[in-house]
RNA sequence: GGGCGCGUAGCUCAGCGGGAGAGCACUUCCUUGACAUGGAAGGGGUCACAGGUUCGAUCCCUGUCGCGCCCACCA
């Protein structure tokens, strides 16, 4: 016997441990050893993060689809892993230091802060695999990678060596983006602009002559950051403005520092901004230094590691200046603080010409929330552009698509307009870069030591003293090599061969440059092939009211919880059925509590077919079922199964769950079921007409568990064992196939049972909105009807009676007097209710409807009788017109003919 | 500034050239033996606005208004 009610957490624990006895997620299962091979790579979560509603809605639809593809045979590798995350999980260990006030990252020195590391990714690392696991993401879990493990590791030096080798990675010293609290250089998409409200200042800078002296002229200034002005190497005017013209070639006296720079002529100024001269300081501005590289200019870095003002000792700022007292006692502090300083400063010197508030893009570190500084530093890059190239051709080429398909517009501007990657980062959780210098500055990239040490020998003429690069690797240098790595390139192995080019990446849009070009990018450039040939692009899960879910929002809908409340399933559905396509998905608990209730009625369901001896007989031949009524649910049920399918294979994952949806509540439990019950529970019934009745109904229930299977795959699954109790070979349900009921559509089948369904339904609001007591019956009147109505009629006596609350069913040439009429497909079914009726009101609705049909005939006769309208729409399209209005128009007279009978007789 | 997308029932959203849909919410009725996490019935929409293309526009084009997101931008 079924339990009374579905209990998500039990049953997601039975199966699930039944998937791990079997194995059944696991690749090359050697029953498919000949099926064609479908795979999908995980997008590796943070190994120290936990599950949050963003990772579930992006592995629920990577497990529908794999468990679609493992139930239509395929040999599915769905391949996990956890990613080494650098800055955040060095991050994370740092605030766990801090936290326990041990001693910190610098304190405890490189390798053992990294042990610390490892440690807490031993202990937290499995977290989040056993919460994928309670979703029900089928993933090939003995196959289970890391970014830093050592396969992976290896992948990633050697790219880095042979890219390097071939002249695409490069060390480099420009400006890059600093993060002052991380004090590392980060990557431009690393980077947020944010809308900041500031000042715009304006300094004016005296002119002085060749020897220095003051001229008494000024040029006035404006900037958004005072403090850079002591890194200051020129003024920059437009060449064709002509309130500059007299001045350039001239030079200034920069305050405060008493250094004379140059006013040059550049186009970079704009005429229309600030004063139309602008300070330049290329050692702090990405267009200032392009301005500084135009005219051989200093830079002169006046920040820290840390972004305080370094000017004491500073010999590039010393040079050629004079620095006021009050200049050099600004060394040190924060350039927050010293911004202040130094307006302060130019105020008591009488240089402040105003200040005016401005509004403009402030760039922040993605991770740290600080201000990034443009900082001049040796890097290391990745000149991206010739791979961006292929990784273009590709996508034109459909080699790859995207889904939705508007993306590519998106993948193409970026890659066209790309920049070169900065690869290093000033951390040490991660791979540490493979170069080595030596103490004249010679560079030597190799896979190891020994090999760095020979290339160094063999070009200084003998052993020399190496030291590595401290540096690591972005950590999406690594996630770059992922779909490949993880199958064990850079080795050729039987994986690589079999699995590789996967099939579909599934993720969030908001990682299409970060993860997804860069592993089209190296894909291409490392094993010739684009790594997957579909990226399915879904967007961002918010709250109910659209917000962006937040930590500090206290708005984060943590996935577990709804787990624990709802049920996996429930969750899984309720992704699946608001994934619609390119749209964000809001998300509160009411809707997981709607499908939850699905979830519910299936169970309720599969009771009800148990308690009525609906059990399953492996011989049932659904293609011979004799019944209208059977061969009806099967047809329904075969559309239902190809509706599903067909909106999987579109990534229509929002379409596919409503068609299962609809089939099995609204079809199969409303009306099937229902429909069968005279004949299940009634008395006298032909024995042969019972029992393929239980069997058809066993049978659907089978194949709605596989239908349902991929979204819901605990309950189904449960649900499979319980009704193939004692039968022996069945195996699990996840590894069953996918649903054939081709060739069960049933159009006989549908115009009686659609007929019996409106009937039922037409008498049902005839009796609700005339106030017919709930539990009243009422005769019903078949007026002049044909013989295969009256048949059809007397066939389902039974199921009308009971399902419409009807005490008898007569047949009669003429309405009764006083009846409700009720057209269904044609006939006249009357409702005779006199004394029950208020007959005004029942001439008003069928006036009402008279007129709503008359309506709809004048609107369609338009139609007909526009020639232009005849002559150009497509036949098919006028045909359906035509034959509309006949219907229409046979509705009218069947209409009139009810309201003559009930005015006549009234 | 450049790009992408969205404005359809109270809410969340499907539909995207020929009859306006779903779920939730709401109203009324029903504890009938699968299910009240249920059943039955019902109300509710100039498909943002204005032009255009078309025999025909919620759907295509242009513009306007409103709302998101991405990229670039510290004068």
């Amino acid at each position: 016997m079924m339990d009374k009610t579905f209990d998500p957490a039990a049953v997601e624990a039975r199966v699930g441990a039944a998937w791990e006895t079997e194995g059944a997620f696991r690749a090359g299962r050697p029953e498919r050893a000949g099926a064609e091979p479908y795979c999908i790579v995980i997008p590796p979560p943070n190994v120290t993060g936990s599950l949050h509603i963003g990772h579930a809605l992006n592995n629920t639809l990577q497990d529908i689809l794999c468990r679609f593809e493992r139930m239509r045979g395929r040999d599915v590798l769905w391949q996990p892993g956890t990613d080494h995350a650098g800055i955040a999980t060095q991050m994370v260990v740092e605030r766990q230091l801090m936290e326990r006030q041990q001693p910190g990252r610098r304190e405890l020195g490189r390798e053992a802060f990294l042990e610390k590391v490892w440690a807490w990714k031993e202990e937290s690392g499995g977290a989040i695999v056993g919460q994928l696991k309670r979703l029900g993401a089928s993933c090939d879990w003995s196959r289970e990678r890391f970014t830093m493990d050592e396969g992976l590791s290896e992948a990633v030096l050697k790219t880095f060596v042979d890219l390097h080798a071939q002249g695409l990675i490069y060390r480099d010293k420009r400006l890059v983006n600093w993060d002052p609290k991380f004090q590392t250089a980060i990557s431009d998409l690393e980077v947020l602009q944010v809308e900041t409200k500031g000042n715009l200042w304006y300094f004016d800078y005296p002119v002085v002559d060749e020897a220095d002296g003051l001229t008494g002229e000024t040029i006035t200034v404006a900037t958004t950051r005072p403090e850079t002005m002591l890194g200051d190497t020129a003024v920059a005017v437009h060449p064709d403005d002509k309130r500059y013209t007299g001045l350039i070639g001239k030079k200034v006296l920069l305050p405060l520092v008493r250094r004379a720079i140059p006013i040059v002529a550049d186009t970079y100024s704009d005429p229309e901004k600030g004063t139309g001269a602008v300070k330049i300081t290329p050692a702090h501005d990405f267009n200032d230094f392009e301005v500084g590289r135009r005219h051989g200019l200093r830079a002169i870095n006046v920040l820290d590691e840390e972004g305080q003002m370094l000017l004491a000792g500073n010999e590039a700022f010393l040079q050629d200046a004079d620095p006021e007292p009050e200049a050099l006692e600004l060394h040190g502090l924060d350039r927050a603080v010293a911004r202040k300083r130094v307006v302060a400063l130019m105020e008591e010197k009488g240089l402040l010409l105003k200040i005016e508030p401005n509004v403009h893009a402030v760039p922040h570190g993605d991770r740290s929330g600080v201000v990034i500084e443009p900082y001049l530093t040796d890097q290391w890059y990745v000149n991206v552009k010739p791979l961006a190239e292929r990784a273009l051709q590709a996508v034109r080429d459909g080699e790859t698509r995207f889904v939705p398909e508007n993306n590519e517009k998106v993948f193409f501007q970026w890659l066209t307009n790309i920049e070169p990657w900065c690869i290093s980062r000033q951390l040490w959780w991660g791979h540490q870069i493979p170069a080595w210098f030596d103490e004249d500055g010679g560079i030597y990239v190799a896979l190891n030591e020994q090999e760095a040490q020979a290339k160094a020998a063999s070009a200084r003429g003998g052993p020399v003293t190496l030291r590595r690069d401290e540096d690591v690797l972005d950590t999406w240098f690594s996630s770059a090599l992922w779909p490949f790595s993880t199958l064990g390139w850079p080795e050729a192995t039987p994986e690589l061969a079999r699995y590789y080019p996967t099939n579909t990446l599934v993720t969030g849009k908001d990682i299409l440059f970060f993860w997804v070009a860069r592993m089209i990018m190296m894909g291409l450039h490392l094993t010739d092939k684009a790594p997957f040939s579909t990226v399915y692009l879904h967007a961002l899960v918010r709250d109910a009211t659209g917000a962006k879910m937040s930590k500090s929002k206290g708005n984060v809908v943590d996935p577990l919880g709804l787990i624990e409340q709802y049920g996996a399933d429930a969750l899984r559905f309720t992704l699946a059925a608001l994934a619609a396509p390119g749209r964000d998905i809001k998300l509160g608990p009411n809707q997981v509590e709607s499908y939850r209730n699905f979830a519910t009625k299936l169970w309720n369901a599969s009771r009800f077919a148990e308690m009525n001896g609906c059990r399953l007989d492996p011989d049932f031949k659904p293609e011979a079922a004799k019944a209208v009524l059977n061969r009806w649910a099967l047809g329904e049920a075969a559309r239902a199964v190809s509706e599903v399918a067909t909106a999987l294979d579109a990534y229509r994952f929002n379409d596919a769950a409503a068609a299962a949806y609809r089939f099995v509540w609204n079809i199969f439990c409303d009306w099937y079921l229902e429909l069968a019950k005279p004949v299940l529970q009634g008395e006298g019934v032909d024995p042969a007409l019972k029992n393929e009745t239980q069997k058809s109904i066993a049978y659907l229930i089978d194949q709605i568990a596989k239908l349902l299977h991929p979204f819901m795959p605990f309950l189904t699954e449960e649900l499979w064992a319980i009704k193939g109790e004692g039968m022996v070979d069945r195996g699990l349900l996840t590894l069953a196939s996918w649903p054939d009921l081709s060739g069960l559509a049933n159009s006989e089948a549908e115009a009686e049972v659609g007929f019996l369904v409106e009937l039922i339904s037409e008498i049902r609001s005839a009796r609700s909105e005339t106030n017919v007591p709930a539990g009243a019956q009422i005769p019903l009147v078949l007026v002049g009807v044909d013989g295969t109505v009256r048949e059809r009629v007397q066939r389902w006596q039974d199921t009308l009676l009971r399902l419409a609350r009807l005490s008898e069913i007569r047949f009669e040439t003429d309405a009764p007097k006083n009846s409700v009429q009720l057209l269904v497909r044609g006939s006249v079914a009357a409702l005779p209710l006199e004394g029950i009726v208020d007959l005004a009101a029942e001439v008003d609705r069928l006036r009402k409807e008279a007129g709503k049909t008359e309506g709809e005939i004048k609107k369609l006769d338009g139609k007909l009788n526009n020639a232009d309208f005849v002559a150009r729409a497509p036949e098919e399209v006028v045909e359906e017109q035509r034959e509309r209005r006949d219907s229409e128009a046979a509705r009218l007279e069947k209409i009139r003919e009810a309201l003559t009978r009930l005015t006549d007789q009234g």
